[in-house]
DNA sequence: AATGACTTCAACCGCGTTGGA
DNA sequence: CTCCAACGCGGTTGAAGTCAT
């Protein structure tokens, strides 16, 4: 297949930003005869540009129906479903949002969307909460202030060394999520010290609080036995008994000023009312969720998921996600 | 006020696809 | 069927703007 060079820099075709009076003279043209040829249209229209240029200054900036500013909370919504669906298929999201260009979407993916769901504990890629070690390691450096980032690490080193099992990761998953909202605005006045208090904590305690034993003890001394009856029946403890967040770290409530015993609604509305106890796990209740709870609902889903041959229910909310009860 | 680091986004680049000759 | 021009898309770049020190 043969392809033309668009732009012949021996041409001496201009390239870059835009001038008004170059903005003006493409859209008099196209208002006045259509672009019909990108090709041929610079040269009818008294511009040193390329046609593809001119086709890009107009698709991206110049036409009239473009909507510009700030993209709206149910534009973000659509945009993450959307790309949950689509992946990367930036002009095909765009037919979806009226006024807004792959182009438009795409640098405000890359820009906003993909750091809220990197922050969120969710892969950008996959939509799904984040379990690869590496990534998780380097997001936790990536998201934490100096020091808190080593919190990982003897997760790290004892995931790798024991073959983690499913059970281990998905509870990974929900420290690490815990380690976010703590390390996030959502603890706005939380102080580096107070920080490096809960680092002095043990660990394991998160464990407790997730299923009532001692089964992160295990993870975190290195042994590779899976947890036994590993659940996740009792981690609704910490919905229900927020005082129990209190007990367990009391440096950091104490810094969190106003901060009122419930947790902060940090992931979309998702309530723990509809997971119902011990029956939450895969109630996932598509329809009803938003989307990138929906997309979760893809992992608890027994078939092709990474946790197919795993018995343990995984809730599919945000460890911290407040616990609303309607 | 000056400077460097970081972020944003318009524009470019190059590849894949399409359709006409 | 092959060739080629043109288009459209997704990834990348870099100038301009913003923020932190």
């Amino acid at each position: 297949m043969g392809r033309s060079p668009c732009c012949d820099e021996s041409t001496g075709l201009k390239k870059g930003p835009w001038t008004p009076e170059e903005d003006e003279k493409l859209v008099d043209f196209i208002h006045k005869n259509g672009h019909g040829s990108w090709r041929a249209l610079p040269k009818r229209a008294g511009l040193n540009r390329c046609g593809k240029s001119c086709r890009l200054r107009w698709n991206n900036y110049l036409r009239p129906d473009i909507k510009r500013g700030e993209f709206s909370e149910e534009e973000q919504q659509s945009i993450i479903h959307l790309h949950s669906l689509l992946g990367n298929k930036w002009s095909r999201i765009a037919t979806h949002l009226p006024g807004r260009t792959d182009n438009e979407i795409k640098n405000y993916w890359n820009t906003h969307m993909r750091k809220k769901l990197l922050q969120r504990g969710i892969d950008p890629k996959t939509h799904k909460p984040i379990s690869d070690l590496n990534l998780l390691a380097n997001l936790s450096q990536l998201l934490s202030p100096p020091n808190f980032g080593n919190f990982m690490t003897p997760w790290d080193s004892a995931l790798v060394s024991s073959q983690v099992n499913a059970t281990q990761l998905a509870k990974i998953q929900l420290v690490q999520s815990m380690m976010q909202v703590i390390n996030t605005n959502t603890f706005p006045n939380l102080s580096e010290s107070s920080l490096l208090n809960i680092k002095t904590h043990n660990i394991a305690q998160f464990g407790d609080v997730l299923d009532g034993t001692s089964a992160i003890n295990t993870v975190y001394n290195g042994t590779s036995d899976p947890p036994p009856q590993a659940t996740f029946d009792h981690f609704p403890k910490l919905c229900e008994n927020p005082q129990l967040f209190d007990t367990l770290y009391p440096d950091v409530n104490n810094s969190m000023g106003s901060f009122e015993g419930g947790f902060q609604p940090e992931f979309v509305g998702l309530n723990y009312n509809s997971l119902n106890g011990s029956e939450y796990s895969t109630q996932t209740e598509t329809g009803s969720l938003p989307p990138l709870v929906s997309d979760l609902g893809e992992i608890l889903s027994p078939s092709g998921s990474q946790f197919e041959d795993s018995k343990i229910d995984i809730p599919a909310f945000h460890p911290f996600t407040k616990c609303q009860h309607i």
